[in-house]
DNA sequence: ATGTATGCTACTAATAGTGTAGCATCAAGA
DNA sequence: TCTTGATGCTACACTATTAGTAGCATACAT
């Protein structure tokens, strides 16, 4: 699963989810990823660039409709982990 | 994101999915994800236990029912990507 | 008792990520 | 033209994480 692989890196997932709503400056995306490192940030843009998921113009960084496609299927994930997340308070009370 | 900061720890996502089919030794596991060093993987399934995804008995490590769904929902990401995977080889040419 | 499988820990070396500083480029304003 | 500010990004020293291997303790079967 080649997917998973670049998905299991760390901040992909949430490089990717940050996009959802609106393109960001590369500036704007360390912010939202907790200050994530250039250094990363830069590395996982490149990867994702390549993987044709991510693409950079004027108005900053964005997903390409393949992207789009991908943090939509995240979208319905984000929202069973929100039942998930409930019922895991149940547990630990 | 809780989920997502989990799951884009490396292997976490894979170990998931590896246990799709069947329940797994630890042994099993280790093979099935490129014999990942048994510290990483131990410190995996301990949080993917305590975050009721997994769990384990005689027969090894296997999904919880959260587990299952969750791994229902990495299946339908595991179809896009195949999809997603012929596009980009189309790209390379 | 001996062999085999289990889950797992210990330890060192290698790799990846962090945090900060700062550079080069561009566009707008004074 | 000379700042000023924003951009994407690199450099580098430090820290954290992971890899890779060895091996232990337990259990169960022969």
């Amino acid at each position: 699963m080649v997917l998973f692989d670049i998905l299991g890196q760390r901040w992909t997932l949430r490089i990717l989810w940050e996009l959802r709503l609106k393109r960001l400056t590369f500036r704007e995306l360390r912010v939202r990823c907790e200050n994530v490192s250039p250094t990363v940030l830069n590395t996982r843009l490149k990867s994702l660039r390549e993987l044709n998921l991510v693409d950079h113009d004027a108005d900053g960084y964005g997903h390409t409709s393949l992207g789009h496609e991908l943090a939509t299927q995240l979208a319905t994930l984000d929202g069973w982990s929100q039942k998930w997340a409930k019922s895991l308070d149940m547990l630990d009370q």
